[in-house]
DNA sequence: GCGGTGAAGTTGAGAGTTCAACTATGGGGT
DNA sequence: ACCCCATAGTTGAACTCTCAACTTCACCGC
């Protein structure tokens, strides 16, 4: 792949002007959380989702999908997160590899504490200076990266499947 | 600010997408860089941004305000790249205390090697997923979501220098 | 039941980022 | 000329993340 299409004078002003947002956004944010709930935003994504579940607890890897992490990442928080008492881990009873984590009181009451700041931030800095139209758009178009995004890896792993078994079989 | 306007069902499905839009295109992004040049996407941007200066060099600081970077991160990640031999540092003759980033003829090369995989990441998973109208909709998005983000910090800024005047005033 | 393969999680090392402190220089006011 | 403060940049420590092993357990075919 040494050929490539290059961007256009419009398709770069898109592009510079998307990560800018996003990167600036997303910066902004995660500071307002460090600031004033001494977190990174990943971490309190974590607690917001397990929040959210029957029992405030969540297999590992579900947890890891549902945050966009990945195991290993969300293992390292999760033992963070059990120093700070915030969340406790819980074996599983039908599985014996799996984990559950639990959110604990502590946990939830620093959620409760952190997250008025945050929807706020996020209502002001997105919400607020988008028309009704543009958030429905932005919705579109979030929905179509993501599209585009996870047939990515499905057919990879295809071919690293098809790779693989011609490999074994001429090997 | 222990009031906040929680996001409605409509809202919450703008925020999940944009917030697994951007996350899962970015984490892609960068995980092509590295595997395929060995290095962040962040570095990446650095050897682009100054290649498209006058001399290859710039200023650290508006380096580093080119890529949305502190300067502390620059600074470290220049050292990264002045140790691969991809940048050198250069002293500022008119102020001393400054310094100039330069890309290196070697770092030209990587940049160059780099340059089309990277591009052609950014067009299938993104102009190649939105239609040209999405396109101008998400410039006018981002717009947006700059705009709304620079006041905030120049607000800030001008509120923290009037609390000090004042309290210097009163002490 | 046994052996092989894949799945669930963890771990440690290495790399990048953040934050606060620090050095050194520029610049304005008196 | 001097003082004060702002600016430019670096540094080290603490923290987070990534990647590649590694352990343990589940499942499937024989």
């Amino acid at each position: 792949m040494t050929q490539a299409r290059w961007l256009d004078s419009r398709e770069q002003a898109v592009w510079r002007g998307f990560l800018t947002a996003t990167g600036s956004f997303m910066e902004n944010l995660d500071r307002q959380m460090q600031r004033d709930s001494g977190m990174p935003l990943a971490y309190f994504e974590i607690l917001a989702v397990l929040s959210e579940m029957p029992g405030r607890s969540l297999r590992m890897s579900e947890l890891a999908a549902m945050c966009r992490s990945s195991r290993s990442r969300l293992s390292h928080a999760v033992s963070r997160l059990e120093e700070a008492g915030w969340v406790k881990r819980r074996a599983c009873e039908s599985d014996k590899r799996g984990q559950f984590a639990e959110l604990t009181d502590a946990g939830f009451a620093v959620l409760e504490k952190a997250a008025p700041d945050h929807v706020n931030t996020v209502r002001r800095h997105l919400f607020d200076v988008l028309t009704p139209e543009q958030q429905d758009q932005l919705e579109q178009i979030s929905a179509a990266i993501i599209k585009g995004l996870t047939p990515e890896c499905d057919s990879a792993k295809t071919e690293l499947e098809a790779e693989f078994r011609s490999a074994r079989a001429s090997g």
